[in-house]
DNA sequence: GAAACTATCTTTTTT
DNA sequence: AGATAGTTTC
């Protein structure tokens, strides 16, 4: 957009070009502050605004800011539109993501929760296999209790900031017979014993020292005058404790503290966040100001009008109304297409992309939004077939692949040799001759000596205990090796040392040797490892970009449309936006439904809202009437969603291959019964049930044999009403309704 | 130490 | 169905 400038008023360039509810959020600078901000209307523009307006004002220097995000895409974009207003790089900020906020704040006060500075931080992976270990060492059945459900029940602890001590017996649930604070305690000794910091605990750890060291409270107090919080809906309660920590400030010091948010678009409850969090926020702070950002420069009229019926139907909101604030706003209905097969409605998108394609539109303005990942998979091969080249967002992570996480594994022992799990990782990566045998020997002599690893295979090697011959010789080998690349690397830098790594210690003559296709990739891949560290000034720098950034490499290039789940979608816009899928069972989803009941629904709803509310031009939503899941054919009704769509702004119809299928009369599915006596399920058949059905005078009768376009050839075993137990040749039995099937 | 077999689980996911 | 993780077997 072109600067305006308005050399007539007496404001800074930058907010003469805001309207007028963006500016009052901005310029509301004293004091506790809510912006509530519709999707579209502005709240990237505001925030990174009012950052800037609070720094060219004078009101407090660049380090006196502390601004939240949630993602790093989100703190990488604002810290570059900061920079843009202030024409300058914008440097020494306290601007990022929770998780790296507190990580930075943990390596300051690391001793007060008994870790080093240089601690590690494990991703999911090496949390679950710590468990594992400690849930094997407490004699904990791994079949009735599997180790993942225990880290949920950790997790959804630490996100509610209680530290094992914290946790009362009350709170402690039934899973694993009443042990699993026990292992929480267990767990988080063995993380102190790593010196290592699981995501959680950055927060979790943070938290508990403000909470119990005034002293450093009072000093971030001092330092942080302006705190600013984006998509504060999705917070979880540490993060919320970690905020007002920081936020509640004693007189007579000022509590300017900012939180941008969309009660609306909250669609992460499933991972600890509380939408109570954002409701509450004005008697949290007593006094605070409340401005609402309603004028949507994105989307059309029909768009804006779909999204905004649809979530009135959620109770319990701060009330917001969308107003279309584009002079273009008029625009096409949002298309709801039925269709008869998850199949059908991947030829029905595609073939609409392609249309889209011929008339002038770019393919990266058009993105098919979907509930859960397999989805895409109908997709992927509709494009395939017509030649439509795509991306799915959120795919394989670079830094997930064997390869390079054996390569970090490496790194993490060089930096921090107490880092055991990485240890185990690389002992016998390449084979060394090292297993399990050799691996019980050195945790043996650990535990009783009390150290790491790497210290008692050092043991081992000095004292010829427990190994001979070639492991012993191996394992020399490699501790020398260590001892010679950590020597090397104040001198050599950590490029370099990771080169001579790699290659010395056998790593990347393994892939020489490997004669799977895969291993010139690797080889390549690793190559990219090196390439990228050299942006890093130190190896600890490098390994908490890896940690908390993990940027996988979405080949950004090139004019591809996309694809991705709904919840990857959130923050972003196209064109034109294909939302497939929207069907009893799947959207919303029966499990979503079945573990939280109306709140899950209104979650969906929530979801459903951002998902319309990405479109600018075109949004178009189908739904099948059959869908494979896992192995069978199943049939679905369409989304209640669907119904809760104004008419005026909605175009229903059939797909193209209708005519051909046995969709007769479409629309008739949206004349289903009262919404009540809908139950949320995947019904085995009946989608059309409500379809006026002609008396039929050619009757089945228990025998005959009978042909269905999915399930094929059957026997029927018995008649209720329209509906047929058939026996099917292939497809097992089932029960489906007579006019799907014909006589075979 | 690797191949062969079998059991299990299939929403959303960032950090 | 298909992937994957854990087990068994050679």
């Amino acid at each position: 957009m072109a600067p305006v400038s308005a050399p007539n008023l007496p404001q800074p360039d930058y907010l003469s070009r805001l309207n007028p509810e963006q500016r009052a959020a901005v310029e509301a600078v004293d004091g506790p502050l809510l912006v509530l901000a519709g999707a579209g209307t502005g709240k990237t523009r505001v925030l990174t605004t009012r950052f800037a307006h609070i720094l060219m004002s004078g009101r407090a220097r660049p380090w006196q800011v502390l601004a939240v995000t949630f993602t790093n895409k989100a703190a990488r974009e604002m810290r570059e539109r900061v920079s843009a207003i202030l024409g300058q790089p914008a440097e020494g900020l306290w601007l990022g993501t929770f998780h790296a906020l507190c990580a930075r704040m943990l390596r300051r006060h690391a001793a007060l929760v008994g870790l080093q500075t240089n601690f590690t931080i494990l991703d999911a992976d090496d949390q679950l296999r710590l468990l594992k270990q400690v849930m094997e060492a407490a004699r904990i059945d791994a079949k009735r209790w599997p180790p993942n459900g225990t880290m949920g029940v950790i997790q959804r602890w630490k996100d509610r900031g209680l530290t094992p001590e914290r946790v009362t017996a009350a709170e402690d649930s039934d899973w694993a017979n009443g042990a699993a604070r026990a292992l929480y305690a267990a767990y988080q000794r063995r993380l102190v014993e790593l010196n290592a910091a699981d995501f959680g605990d950055l927060l979790l750890h943070v938290t508990e020292i403000l909470r119990t060291n005034p002293d450093v409270l009072a000093e971030y107090h001092r330092g942080f005058r302006y705190i600013l919080v984006d998509e504060y809906q999705d917070t979880n309660l540490v993060q919320y404790l970690w905020l007002r920590l920081l936020a509640q400030r004693p007189e007579p010091l000022p509590r300017n503290i900012c939180c941008v948010g969309d009660d609306d678009q909250s669609i992460y409850s499933w991972r600890g966040a509380e939408i109570e969090n954002i409701l509450r926020f004005e008697k949290d702070f007593p006094g605070a100001q409340v401005v609402r950002l309603e004028s949507n420069y994105r989307s059309t009229k029909p768009i804006l009008a779909a999204a905004s019926a649809l979530i009135a139907h959620n109770s319990g909101r701060l009330g917001k109304t969308l107003r279309p604030g584009r002079q273009d706003a008029e625009g096409e209905r949002v298309q709801v297409l039925s269709l008869w097969d998850s199949e059908e409605e991947a030829r029905a998108v595609a073939g609409r992309i392609e249309q889209a394609r011929r008339d002038g539109m770019p393919l990266r303005e058009i993105a098919i939004l979907v509930r859960a990942g397999f989805q895409t998979r109908a997709f992927e091969e509709r494009m395939i077939a017509l030649g439509i080249p795509y991306r799915v967002v959120g795919g394989a992570k670079f830094y997930e692949r064997a390869e390079i996480r054996d390569a970090m594994a490496y790194l993490r022992v060089l930096n921090q040799p107490a880092d055991d799990l990485a240890f185990e990782r690389i002992v016998n990566t390449p084979k060394r001759g090292l297993g399990d045998t050799a691996l019980r020997a050195m945790h043996e002599i650990a535990r009783r000596e009390a150290v790491p690893l790497s210290t008692a295979a050092h043991l081992m090697v000095e004292r010829g205990e427990a190994l001979r011959g070639k492991a012993r010789q191996a394992l020399m080998e490699l501790m020398q090796g260590f001892d010679r690349w950590r020597a090397a690397l104040p001198t050599e830098g950590h490029v370099v040392t990771t080169a001579t790594l790699l290659d010395e210690s056998g790593y990347t003559e393994m892939w020489k040797q490997d004669r799977s296709p895969e291993a010139p990739g690797r080889l390549e891949n690793l190559k990219e490892l090196v390439r990228a560290l050299s942006e890093f000034e130190s190896l600890a720098g490098f390994l908490d970009h890896v940690a908390l950034v993990m940027e996988n490499d979405e080949n950004a290039e090139g004019d591809r449309c996309s694809l991705m789940t709904l919840h990857a979608a959130k923050g972003l816009e196209f064109d034109m936006v294909f939302l497939p899928g929207w069907e009893e069972g799947l959207f919303p989803s029966q499990r979503s439904l079945d573990e939280g009941g109306e709140k899950a629904l209104e979650e969906e709803r929530r979801l459903a809202y951002v998902g319309l509310t990405r479109a600018r031009r075109i949004a178009i939503v189908s739904h099948a009437a059959n869908r494979r899941i896992y192995a069978n054919w199943t049939s679905s009704i369409p989304s209640r969603f669907l119904d809760e769509l104004p008419e005026a702004h909605v175009t229903r119809a059939g797909g193209a291959a209708q005519e051909r299928s046995r969709m007769v009369s479409a629309p008739s599915v949206f004349t289903a019964g009262p919404l009540a006596s809908r139950r949320a399920r995947v019904i085995e058949a009946g989608a059309w049930e409500v379809q006026a059905r002609p008396a039929r005078s050619d009757a089945f009768a228990v025998g005959d044999r009978i042909f269905h376009q999915k399930f094929g050839y059957g026997r029927i075993t018995g008649v209720d009403d329209d509906k047929l137990d058939i026996d099917f040749e292939k497809a097992g039995s089932k029960r489906v309704l007579d006019r799907f099937v014909e006589r075979g």
